[in-house]
Formats: structure tokens, C-alpha cells, sequence
DNA sequence: GAAGCACTCTAAAGCGCTTTAGTACCCGTG
DNA sequence: CACGGGTACTAAAGCGCTTTAGAGTGCTTC
């Protein structure tokens, strides 16, 4: 017979009631700053209750209809596609900071896609397990706001443009299309004209607005060699897409890529190819990180503050918990840092 | 004034044993498969169920000593040092699958370091958060197996060996030691003498694991150039130790970074000083991952399953949560994946 | 033909907290 | 001195579930 642990018991508010000399509600009344108490027996209960190392139990917390303490996150993506962004984890990072000042728990769950993400929410919703999500990679025909509404989960949209239909959520978002823009002027500046932008997932609003973007600036300058290319994000399709396009008749004499994984890949495959970066074709990451500066040439790239981001959407969230209104907020626009893979077009 | 939301109620037993006419206890029993009810009955309160979109809600359930359906994972490592790698978000989707088919929710936190990692395995315990965790990154000299052998939180520690000193804790590990010695082997074979290992984090387990292998191995081939330099994992250390190693009188003709992106960086630099790889020098990565076969050479790796790792893992605490005994599991060693950073030294 | 039993079900307590309603007391007022 | 009104506190209900102790059937059994 396994021998049975002793586990530690856990103080309750009981204890502390009986220690002190009061009530349950006097305790209550105390260690949560609502009137009732006199001072003297707040401070008291308050010792008896750091002297035990008392903590409210989420559980009974969440009973009687506190709110669980923990907010949501779960990100729809194949596994293996997974670990390769740098993005996720310092978003994360940056939300931990601030849920962690509010010891707001993060519950955290990876699915297959969007329709799984949607069964996970009526679930935690159901399990009354969250107060709040926070939505990643939002789409063009989201379902996620309607059912968030729907189940009255407040919510914060990580990355979505302001959507005024669902009026209920918060909105954090950076400007993809004045990046875009910007970007393609620089280029455009250097001489570039035959522009390819090898972009992210299909369907993503990040993805579609700067595909939009793009496609403005390319009109409005009378420019006929631009397109936009989706991909699934891997280095793999980065590679595979780069080839295909420098292989062609008249091939870009500059590459956007939507993250930097693919933006390696692609330098690899150019270089492979026999064309020179940036002599032949210049190339922007969309999303800085350390591996931008680990290859030769050093990548150009968009750079954000994925942390900061993080942050903000999570103050957005606990705003919305506290019973503030929904709102929207846009990030800086991402900076475009130049390194060494991007120059003039040749021949110019 | 804000227009309130109009949240959907959440079905509760005392609804599914009214629409259903039983008692709420009655309810319980067919629910939970327990004895108690006729077969009739529990098969109409499941449809009632069913048909309600009832689901426990885990504040009570957690509040009646069922625990609280969750899990742990604290990361303790400052923020900027997160995004680069790969293992962990892999190891999280690997333990989600498992967690996820026996709705398991995953309590999620990143912090400074141990001590406050500590700190949350104990708040987490007062507020009957977790019901039990999993510790990633062991240390020599660690405090968190025997707090959480105090706590009596049920624990899996990953990547550390076994230690007979906490046997309520399981441990999922890999055997470094034995990979490090097949590398050694191998390096060995091609003519290599002078081999340094730019390691990672001074105090982890695993880092000394491998240290401690690295200088066994020499010992027993009578190798004096041979020595294991810690880091801090990032790109940035596993090049300057780079730069500093090939810069000195005798430099090595072998490099094992204890991580992909320090490998990286470390070719990198060592082609800026004017080495080539391989044939001046000869690079291995510990972890395999996309990055890998992104630059040219394509980089030499140890190649582990993280995934498999994760959902192990997983699967070792559950088995604990279902008052399964203790054990150890060693996951297969990691396989040397050869590409074109390792070659003969040079002059043999 | 009453005792015993197995089976199906109900009542009620309890988990740890919040909150409402209520009690006891003290103070100043007219 | 009775009254109103504040302050400091307690009692008790309730959140949604599990679980224990019974209660009420219909069957066997000697």
C-alpha cells in the first residue's frame, strides 16, 4: 500500500474567525476592504490571516459568483507549426506581467483551429473556469466574436481591426496597413517595382489587410508586378514560394515575407538560386526577432514590441473585468529596423 | 450608461433534475456513473443533460474536493530569452493533447526564477488552483521537488534525473548523458580532439548532465582540449564564447551548442572569422528544429521528440492525479541527425 | 406473514466563500 | 426618557456540486 502523503491542510477563513475572535463575515468584511469592521479588528484579522498564510480559494471564490480569477488564451494552430514563432511567447510574456500583478490566472490551451477554439470557450464558459479571453488571430468571417457576445465572455481581440458589430469586445491592434505602406514606399524609393509579398495564412484580418494594402499602394503607383502570396507560415512554403517566384520570367526585385522564419528560408532559397541579397533582391521580415540577426546578410525587418503588446492587451482585459467599457487601442505602427538585406533595385 | 449584456444562465444540475424529474443527487449519480440509479433513469438524465449543454462547473466541483481539473506549468526564464525557443511551445502542445482529452485546463505562468516560481506553486496550492504540476528546467540543488513534496501537490519533474530523495515526485527524462557520449563518439571517429561545448544555463540539471559527461568522456580518451563554457542560451553569448574559442591560440576543430539558436549564431560568427563549416570547424546543435535546415550548411542536430516529450509528461501526471504511484520514464535518448555542419577535422 | 434484503431514489449537510438581513449597542436629540 | 440613526458585528442563506444517511419500494426467505 503507497504510503499517503500528509499534505499540508489549508487554512480557511474559519481558522482565521476563530483565531481572531470574530465572525466568518467580519473576516470576510475585512480581508476584502468593504466597511463593516472597526479598523482595529480589520488590521487584526488581517495578521491572523498573513500569520497563516491564508489565500482565498479560487473555488469558493468563483462559487459565489466572484469570477474564477483567471482569464483565457487559446491559440489555433497546428502543433508544429507551433514552435517556431517567436511572437507567441513574448506575447504571453507581456500578458503574464500584468494578469500576474492582479494574480489573474492564464488558463491556456492549444487546438487543431478555429471550430475547436469556439468548443473550447462554451466549455470554459460552461465550467465557469475564465472571466475573460483574449482572442489571437483574428479572421475575415470570425465566429469567435459573435459566440463571445453571445456568451456575455468579455474579451479582448488581439490583432483585429475595430469591429463595430460587436460592440461588447475590446480591440488591440497595431496598423498593418500603414506598415505596409510604409514599407513599399521605402522600396519603391530604392527603385523596386516587381514586388512579391509572400504572406501568412489566408483568412487571417492581419493577413487580408495588408494583402489589401498592398494591392492600394501598387495601383496608386501604376505598378503591375506586384502580388501577394499566402502561405501556411513555414519555412517550408517560404522556401517553396521564393523559388517559384524567382524562377520566373521577370522574378521581383523585392520579397516582403510575413514572418521571419520565412524570410530566412528565403534568403536561403535566393541564395541558392544564384541571386545575391540584397544585389538581386531585397528582402523584409515582417517581425524582428534574434534570428534576424543571426544570418548573413542581416535581415530588415518590421519590428514591434511583441511584450509591450502583450501587455496592453491584458490591461485592456482586466479594464473590461473591472466593468469598464470596451474599447480600441492601436499599438505603435511596426518600424521597419534596416539591416543589410535590403537595397537599391538593380539598375537603378 | 453602458448597455448591460444579457449572459446566457448556464445550466446547472438543479435544472436537468427538474426538467427530468429527479432529485439533484439522482442527477449526480447518473452523471458520474456511480451506482444508484436504474439505467432508464441515467440515460434520461444524460439526454436532459445533453440537451441542456449541462457541464459541471469546476468551481463547485473543485469546491466538493474533486479537485480542480487543472494543471500547472510555471516557466522560469526572464522574458526576452523566451521567444527564441522552440522546445517549450512544443512540449506545451504535447502536454495540451493529453491534458485536453480528459479536460484538463492548463494554469499557465512565466516568472523571473525559481524563487518566484516557488511562490506561485504555493499560492497556486492555497487557492486550490491546481491539482497538480509540472516542472520544466531542474536544478541542481533544487527547492521546488521538496516544497512540492511538502505541499503534497502531486508533481512530474521534466528533463531531470531521478532522485531518490522525493519519491512522491515522477520524473520524465532523456538520457543526455548517453547522447553526449555518442556525440563525443562521433566527433571522435572524424578526428576531432579539441571539442568545446557551449552549454547553457550553469545550474540546470541537464547542463551539468552533459558537463559532467563532456569531461568523462575526455578524461577517458586522454583529451586535454576539451571544455564545457555555460551561457545564457541566447544567440548573443553562444557567439561572443564563439568568437572567443576560435580566436584563441589552439581553437577548436568541434562546436556543440547546447541549443539551436546559439549553433546558429555560432556559424555565423565563426564564417565572419573566416572558418568554414565544416571543414575548418564542425558545429552540432542540441535540438533539432526548422531552424536547422534553414541556413546553409544545414546544421547537425540531436533531434528529440518535444512533443512526445510533453504528452509523456502529461501522461505521467494524470497517472499520478488518478493516485497512480510515482515513477520515472526515460524518453529514447536523442538521435544524432547528421547534415553539413559536421565533417572530418581538418588534417586527418 | 413478518423479517430481511437489494434496489432506486430523496433529503440534507458540507465544501469556503460572499452577501443580505438582522441584532446589539452607543450616541446625540427633543 | 423614548426616539432615530449610525456603527460594529453575527446569523444564515446561497453559489453548484458530492456524498452520506435514510426512506420507500418490491422480492425473497423461512
Amino acid at each position: 500500500m503507497p504510503a499517503k502523503r500528509s499534505p499540508a491542510r489549508r487554512p480557511t477563513m474559519k481558522d482565521i474567525a476563530r483565531r481572531a475572535g470574530v465572525s466568518e463575515s467580519a473576516v470576510s468584511f475585512a480581508l476584502n476592504g468593504r466597511p463593516g469592521v472597526s479598523d482595529v479588528t480589520r488590521e487584526r484579522v488581517r495578521r491572523v490571516a498573513e500569520q497563516l498564510g491564508w489565500r482565498p480559494s479560487t473555488a469558493a471564490r468563483a462559487l459565489s459568483g466572484e469570477g474564477a480569477a483567471t482569464v483565457g488564451l487559446v491559440l489555433a494552430r497546428p502543433a508544429d507549426t507551433l514552435g517556431v514563432d517567436s511572437f507567441f511567447l513574448q506575447l504571453v510574456s507581456g500578458i503574464q506581467e500584468v494578469l500576474a500583478e492582479r494574480h489573474l490566472g492564464l488558463l491556456f490551451q492549444v487546438v487543431e483551429g478555429v471550430p475547436d477554439e469556439c468548443a473550447v470557450y462554451r466549455r470554459w464558459w460552461a465550467e465557469h473556469r475564465v472571466d475573460g479571453v483574449l482572442v489571437v488571430d483574428p479572421r475575415t468571417d470570425d465566429p469567435r466574436p459573435a459566440l463571445l457576445d453571445e456568451l456575455g465572455l468579455p474579451a479582448v481581440v488581439i490583432g483585429g481591426a475595430p469591429d463595430e458589430r460587436h460592440p461588447g469586445l475590446s480591440t488591440v491592434w497595431a496598423d498593418d496597413a500603414g506598415a505596409m505602406a510604409s514599407v513599399v514606399d521605402g522600396l519603391y524609393a530604392l527603385g523596386h517595382r516587381r514586388i512579391v509579398h509572400i504572406a501568412g495564412l489566408s483568412g487571417l484580418a492581419h493577413t487580408e489587410r495588408r494583402i489589401r494594402t498592398l494591392r492600394a499602394e501598387a495601383r496608386r503607383r501604376g505598378l503591375t508586378g506586384v502580388e501577394s502570396i499566402t502561405t501556411d507560415y513555414s519555412d517550408a512554403e517560404g522556401a517553396a514560394v521564393t523559388r517559384r517566384v524567382l524562377g520566373s520570367a521577370a522574378p521581383p526585385t523585392a520579397l516582403i515575407y510575413d514572418n521571419d522564419v520565412m524570410a530566412l528560408a528565403g534568403v536561403a532559397t535566393a541564395t541558392e538560386l544564384g541571386f545575391s541579397v540584397p544585389a538581386d533582391v531585397s528582402v523584409v521580415a515582417w517581425e524582428d526577432s534574434a534570428l534576424c540577426r543571426m544570418v548573413k546578410p542581416w535581415l530588415s525587418a518590421l519590428s514591434r514590441d511583441s511584450v509591450e503588446f502583450g501587455r496592453t492587451a491584458a490591461r485592456e482585459l482586466t479594464a473590461l473585468l473591472d466593468g469598464g467599457a470596451a474599447g480600441t487601442v492601436r499599438v505603435p505602427v511596426p518600424r521597419l529596423i534596416e539591416r543589410e538585406s535590403t537595397g537599391p533595385a538593380r539598375g537603378t
